[in-house]
DNA sequence: CTGAAAGCGCTTACAG
DNA sequence: CTGAAAGCGCTTACAG
């Protein structure tokens, strides 16, 4: 099957008439109707998409851009997979397609993006992994391109964004810890200048100050998000002079580096050091001792961010009104048994 | 910028020139070359893809379908994030786009190809986790559109395909325990009908009968390709009349699961049970004792899925002669302390 | 309810 | 070396 031109000789009729029985346009004979859709469904005709979006100004794709750096490769643990189905399941509604765009390691993200905002293959974009000075932002703001950021950024005073709720968790853990008996509470932070780790020390210093606990940056501790960043993390609280009693990290899955380490120097885990991670992942479900986390669904997380995206887009705004404002997106404490003992208070 | 006729304006020339001058065509005097490359450059314009892929019949996109299915959201590890990296570094020498097309679980694979294909969003496309019999080989040899397979199938008769040596690895695998003194090997395979795990227990078969060991269906243990799979495998394995001294899990995860299983019985991996595991992953990196495993290079092999689909496209086929045929991918054996003990003969 | 025609943004023979 | 024009496959006012 050529194009619509084919299908229309076909059924002997013109082409505007084949164009308006597949698109649903109520002007249509239902006879007439029901003779294309089955000549479409029979010859596997499906519109070019190319000469859609060329007469309709729209690609009906909406992108979603991913680092595909080394870093994302090995820590982002279908991060983005899991969000793609609650995405999708929200685009379905309005026959919305999700692409992933990877943009290549060696590539500038701020050009690759550039590139594909400028040939036009989606009509709206979701970037992620924001730094804390994006370029990004500014770049689709100017391009007038709908767009929504995961993740916040000092350059997204005019963007739409949904972000994690690190300093609840932050808030949360040094909470948790503090009751326990916790005074030197360490904590990881990436080594990379995304936005999540400054906010997510925010949220710790400012707890520990609400408990007068005074900050101290040598217990920020910033590693690679991967086990190997856990292992590096476990070393160095390992050779602080006065060894903290708990530490937080910004990654679940540091934490099977993070427990290797500490084994290997006689330290246990969960009896010796309390350890609360961030994410629940699979991977780090079977952990001995099972993992102190936070939990959250990332179908949902998925959900909301494509509401988000649509409440920016003309044409679909008005179906979700109520989805238009920047978002928190919470998370849920898994108890676990990494951080279950209570320090003795000093006298 | 809104299209090539304003940058035509602009500079006061006509739009084929512009579009010459930006297309690296031959006939165009360097001055005006730089002209026009000047003022695209700093007008932010680039040709809209649509309008290009209308006139010219080709998108320049390459399409990488993955199935975003609960399985693979736990289990792939990035594996397809891995894959990209190479796959773009042979596309990019040809100013190809490589897309992420996922397909939402609760689409019929299937039909969501045909649907993409049908749109002509890309040029060619690579399919992935092939299923025993999979029809989108049929659909897409039907439509001749280039295409490639990760992954043998019995409908790929007539396709390309790479995959990697899953037979080698059983085959490896099982001779490497049976030199230690193993008889009574299990073997773990997927509970879906991907096609892997058939060439697995082929493999597996063949490399035991080869010996002189009897196959037996009660040592094929069929559970999903995730670490509650491997604590699954263990318990029906501690549940078998005459226990195997020896497992071979088709996917490294799965050794969490069965680690933790196995301990809460007392069974020691290792010494009570050796174990072999697939495809080596940074999560599983850090288990102890350390899992004997098979590794492979995802971005070479990338590389190599990029050239052999070259291959088969008319266009650049000429750069790719000797990619063309169907490829085993080897994996190296990363002894670990997994399966180091010997089993006492009998006597 | 249907057809004929315009035009979306490009690239590329063709003329000069 | 450059311009004018055709046409890729669609959708959509417009006329009837």
């Amino acid at each position: 099957m050529k194009g619509i031109r084919q299908l229309a000789d076909h059924l002997d009729i013109s082409i505007g008439t084949v164009s308006r029985a597949l698109n649903g346009k109520p002007d249509v004979n239902e006879e007439t109707r029901r003779r294309v859709l089955a000549a479409a469904e029979e010859l596997g005709y499906v519109a070019n998409q190319s000469g859609r979006s060329l007469r309709q100004g729209e690609t009906k794709v909406i992108g979603l851009m991913i680092a595909s750096s080394k870093e994302t490769v090995e820590n982002a643990d279908n991060f983005f997979l899991g969000v793609t189905s609650g995405l999708q399941s929200v685009f379905a509604r309005h026959k919305l397609d999700l692409i992933m765009l990877p943009c290549p390691n060696d590539e500038d993200p701020h050009e690759y993006l550039k590139r594909m905002v400028a040939r036009r293959i989606v009509d709206a974009m979701i970037i992620s992994e924001t730094q804390r000075i994006d370029r990004r932002i500014d770049l689709l703001s100017r391009a007038k391109i709908p767009f929504i950021t995961l993740g916040r950024s000092l350059s997204a005073s005019n963007a739409t964004w949904i972000d994690l709720d690190f300093e609840g968790v932050a808030k949360r853990a040094v909470e948790r810890l503090i009751a326990r008996g916790h005074r030197r509470i360490a904590i990881t932070v990436p080594s990379s200048e995304i936005n999540l780790g400054y906010i997510f020390v925010e949220g710790y210093r400012h707890a520990l100050e609400q408990h007068g606990i005074p900050f101290d940056p040598s217990l920020v501790i910033r590693v690679k998000s991967s086990e190997q960043g856990g292992y590096q993390a476990a070393h160095e609280l390992l050779l602080l002079e006065e060894r903290p009693t708990a530490v937080i990290l910004i990654y679940e899955l540091m934490a099977i580096g993070l427990y290797r380490r500490l084994m290997e120097s006689g330290v246990m885990p969960g009896r010796d050091l309390a350890v609360i991670g961030f994410r629940d992942a699979p991977r780090s479900r079977f952990l001995q001792p099972s993992l102190t986390c936070f939990r959250m669904s990332l179908h949902d997380l998925g959900v909301k961010l494509g509401r988000m995206l649509l409440a920016n887009m003309p044409a679909y705004a008005e179906f979700y009104s109520g989805d238009g404002r920047n978002t928190i997106w919470p998370l849920e404490l898994v108890p676990g048994e990494s951080d279950v003992f209570q320090v003795a208070v000093k006298a």
